[in-house]
DNA sequence: AAAAATGAGGGAAACGTTTGCGCAAAGCAT
DNA sequence: ATGCTTTGCGCAAACGTTTCCCTCATTTTT
């Protein structure tokens, strides 16, 4: 039924190596030859079969994505979806598949991973969650398997990696937020099991201290382990108080968003009384009353820089691990005053 | 390298075809044998390689998933994130994987899904584009290949497909707003070139029509086509009167969002004034102001549902075109008097 | 006791490619 | 002319499975 290279060959009186060599545009192959080779190919709506070719060329045309199981509550993120987007879209160009994988059946979701990579369907994969055992990706390395991370790794001088600087985002907010008048700020969110939320809290302490400033224990406001918010008590505590932060830096939008509805519930007024400032820049931050100011980190970005350490990866198997920083910027809207 | 069939079988003193037949779990093969190999096979880390394993039995153990081209604004939609979730998650758990297709390289994308379709790669696919081309449908339809489209095709005899029930949608939102007293209800955002707004619009004229009311054309506020908002000349001229209408169904939060900015531009205060309806319950429903009362129409579950069919079709190819409508709710929110 | 059936497994041909090697013919320098 | 390199292409062996068709013991039936 589906047409394949014997059947061109014959019909082009040439044998399948010289078809296979068309395809692959071998210089060891006369124009003529050649193109009546495609013509045929072209008539007869020729596709090469692309299990075959990978199964001896051991070349693959698929990479995977490695997305966070549904366990964790960010898999609604639709930062995903743009970093997803700036994947496939880049590798599409580059004559890429997108496999997606969320994790699977088994709820060890290191172990869909291993399978993946041994099941040979994959050429490579992205790891959009930090949540990977570094074992797995102590045995992704060995077996050289080539693969890059989204997110700051621990052992982040052997691993292909892209990120934001964080580090810097918080600093720079941290900055921003003083630029405006606001002395006395809070940060929202650190949870020590995220880098992510590590590196911006890393930055802030930095603009403070190098502001020679000293940050009182209640202005960090962590989340509970397990939980996506704010501590509620330590929120109040806080805030329900004259000499309350006249500025909170929110480690996302989505814990901003929940700030903001949290100070209104106080009386507190947004960006009167309190200036707050959040990451992500999520669609929802365009929306709030007033809306967010935020850090846009540009999701899509990071994914279309990921798929470019892969493709080096996959090209050089050899090459030195590297790494991306992906710009971010502040966008101003009216949650600062 | 990697290890094989061959030296699995070698290890156990036994043919490959026996090793394949304990991993097909043949009946054929004594106990024993089969848990020497299985000892074997789980000391060594056997994986089976896809690639082989499809090209011989031709079963595919991938579905594509074609996502809007980026050049459709929807495609930053969260709404497809989680409709990928919903697919992904029970593909997984039925052993397929998901192959993401954007459209891809050339700007047709019609050529890069029958280019998916024809290079054996992948067994089937889901559609999440209305924009395909019927004859693109045709050609599927005519080559036999297992498909089903999200959201309501126009052979929808011949197709599968899953879609909300969006007349009935478009019907219990409108009786929802009367049953609330609402007297004056206009809709926004119908677009001809998208029949879910055709469905949702039709809904809302049946459920007006039952209640024996007719709708003053003003009241009908299009979407231009190109744009992704609601004209606002056509906005204003609607709503800049004293008998302006005192509900607006909107076709997708989005743009109830952006009628809610619109109106409280004109000083109009939503719900006292005016109530606002939307669809999809996205993110940012919840976090706008008021909170945007709106029809949760549950993506992830068109997703599985999508999948669900799909898997039927892999199954039994020669199946009864089949369809299915998942239910949606209303979520009440404070947009809404 | 012979014939038939059953059980357990092996051999080898596929699946559709790529690619190393080989080989003829033609072109080039000597 | 003779040898040596290109040029242009074919042969056949991979790649790692599955599966059809055998074989050879054992057991069951007659």
């Amino acid at each position: 039924m589906k047409v394949t290279i014997k059947e061109i060959a014959q019909m082009a009186g040439v044998s399948p190596s010289t078809v296979s060599r068309v395809l692959s545009e071998s210089s060891r192959i006369s124009a003529e030859t050649a193109e009546r080779v495609r013509e045929i190919m072209r008539k007869m709506h020729y596709r090469p079969n692309q299990l075959a070719r990978s199964l001896v060329s051991r070349k693959h045309t698929i990479v995977a994505v490695m997305l966070p199981s549904a366990a964790q509550t960010s898999l609604s993120d639709p930062f995903f979806y743009d970093v997803l987007r700036g994947i496939s879209v880049d590798a599409a160009r580059e004559g890429y598949h997108v496999l997606l994988s969320t994790g699977g059946h088994t709820s060890d979701e290191d172990e869909s991973l291993i399978d993946m990579v041994h099941s040979g369907i994959v050429g490579g994969v992205i790891l959009l969650t930090s949540k990977v055992q570094d074992e797995t990706m102590e045995s992704l390395l060995d077996s050289r398997f080539p693969f890059v991370v989204l997110g700051h790794p621990v052992r982040d001088d052997q691993i292909h990696w892209v990120d934001n600087d964080n580090v810097a985002a918080g600093r720079v907010v941290t900055e921003y937020l003083r630029a405006r008048g606001c002395t006395r700020i809070a940060l929202a969110g650190f949870d020590p099991h995220y880098r992510m939320t590590v590196d911006r809290c890393a930055g802030y302490r930095e603009a403070l201290a190098a502001a020679g400033q000293t940050v009182p224990p209640e202005f960090e406001l962590h989340v509970p382990y397990g939980f996506t918010r704010v501590d509620p008590v330590r929120l109040n505590a806080a805030f329900d108080r004259p000499d309350h932060p006249d500025a909170v830096v929110c480690i996302n939008d989505l814990l901003a968003l929940e700030v903001m509805r949290d100070l209104a519930a106080l009386g507190l007024r947004v960006p009167q009384d309190v200036s707050v400032i959040g990451f992500n820049n999520i669609q929802a931050a365009q929306y709030s009353t007033p809306p967010l100011t935020t850090v846009e980190i540009d999701a899509e970005h990071l994914g279309r820089a990921a798929f470019s350490l892969l493709l080096h990866a996959l090209n050089d198997p050899e090459a030195e691990a590297a790494r991306e920083l992906v710009p971010f910027r502040i966008v101003e809207r009216e949650s600062v005053r």
